[in-house]
DNA sequence: AACAGTCCGTTTGTCGGACAATTTCAAATA
DNA sequence: TATTTGAAATTGTCCGACAAACGGACTGTT
């Protein structure tokens, strides 16, 4: 029976107030990108902390995307690049076991509007761009009619590779990040279903289509390619005897060695 | 002149290597989540490492969500929620000088979609949590029309509930993290907005007949109304004479102190 | 039996120092 | 000027130490 409710007294270790002072040197742009980090020992006597404590609230920075390291070099400050952030999202998804039923639903909504806009703003670099794209999944589909095996991780790759170019395109970086998650969480389940039902002609085809509306700017057809394009990956999907509502899981799609989110360039 | 191309040889820290390898067990459930984290020493031994070193490979994993501090307590296996990687994805995308029309774009095209899939999976319990945030958000306003000030930071707070249960209603997690950053970024634009042009009412009354939709399940009306909503929404902002093409900045959108992404429970 | 107090081993947080490997940078050299 | 060299700075890793906090067992009181 209580009648004053106390607020929590928080009590964050040192080297978390580390990584809050130079996150927020960074973000003031005091600290600024590109620039090397001071020395662990200079940051150490100036906050009033042993090296270690800085070392590891570094390890946070790190972790966050706010610090970079190339080798044994100084580390830098940097920006995290929002496609990093979206492999952090895709496993906290799978570890959530989201189904793909909810991956599909979201593609539904977001690869038509990506594609619309992609229509509308596409350039002469763009369209070489995704030109590259179809040439390179041509030949390996003419290949394939040939008798030839296909390497399924390279066509799902450049499938991948083929949505993503549209997304940049399109020129919205917020739909960018939230597009990138279900693409990269729609690979494995392409690298299942593809070599089962070899509709590699039939992506082909899609991607074709929706390349030929950004040709001419048709953005409602692209929409309506795109639209078309997904339900028949949803087709695909169930065709292959996969529940639309069991989870993604983890390790039946190979996705155990995500590991760390170092970007190498 | 060199015949043969060695290689790049990568030789990642220690650190690094403790965080990739306790990473796996707890994503291939050798270390289930909740359970603590095995002693630092332990660990210094079985990997081979010093404790310092371990200390940094933790450091990198509870920053990625992987491990959870609470207080002085021994740090547990967690997982990430992916509302919480919604904090570092707003922050990347003020850093990448994200501007206000492709926020807007984003939420015109996941608010609707999440409306119309909120209005098809209703339950009583969300349409109650939605009626108190309702009755909340009146009481606000009718004080407001009788003259009583209004506290913007609690009315927004208001708005942004409203929508995040709508995304909690919807039931995809997919579309939820996509949703998050929007949501969130919104915020400082709500209160700059809201109190210039007081336009408290109207948000009202857009969230009510929401409501009414999602009470009949009529989704095709849930979506109407919200694409409404938005529109109103870039026509405040375009109203307070803000350009709708400069970035979202940082530091006058009151963003320094993001600070830890610490979920206080 | 429920509860407060005490004690002790364990674990984390922090410190200080040390050293090898590598990078950085400026001086010396061709 | 361009290259090499060598010293200083910096990071990565290790070691050892200690205070503070936690968890659990034990005890005594009501």
């Amino acid at each position: 029976m209580q009648e004053h409710e106390f607020s929590r007294i928080e009590r964050a270790p040192a080297y978390r107030l580390v990584y809050d002072a130079m996150e927020r040197e960074i973000l003031a742009g005091r600290l600024r990108v590109g620039d090397p980090l001071p020395a662990e020992m200079q940051l150490a006597e100036q906050l009033g902390v042993n090296r270690s404590t800085v070392r590891e609230g570094i390890r946070l920075l790190e972790q966050s995307g706010l610090v970079e390291r190339d080798g044994g070099k100084r580390p830098r400050i940097s920006m995290p690049h929002y496609l990093d952030l979206a492999s952090s999202a895709s496993r906290a998804l799978i570890l959530h076991s989201v189904t793909f039923r909810e991956l599909w639903e979201a593609s539904m909504v977001l690869e038509p509007a990506i594609a619309e806009r992609a229509a509308r703003h596409v350039d002469k670099n763009g369209l070489e761009e995704l030109s590259t794209n179809l040439k390179a999944m041509d030949s390996i589909v003419v290949n394939f009619e040939a008798g030839a095996p296909v390497d399924a991780y390279e066509f799902v790759g450049l499938d991948r590779a083929f949505h993503e170019i549209l997304a940049k395109v399109a020129g919205n970086r917020v739909l960018a990040l939230a597009h990138e998650p279900v693409t990269s969480l729609f690979i494995p389940a392409g690298q299942i279903i593809l070599p089962r039902l070899k509709t590699y002609r039939r992506v082909l085809d899609a991607h074709r289509y929706i390349f030929d509306c950004l040709r001419v700017q048709d953005d409602a057809g692209a929409r309506r390619w795109m639209h078309k394009h997904m339900d028949d990956f949803r087709r695909a999907y169930e065709l292959t005897a996969l529940s639309l509502d069991s989870p993604l899981d983890a390790v039946s799609l190979g996705m155990t060695q995500v590991s760390s989110p170092i970007r190498n360039r």
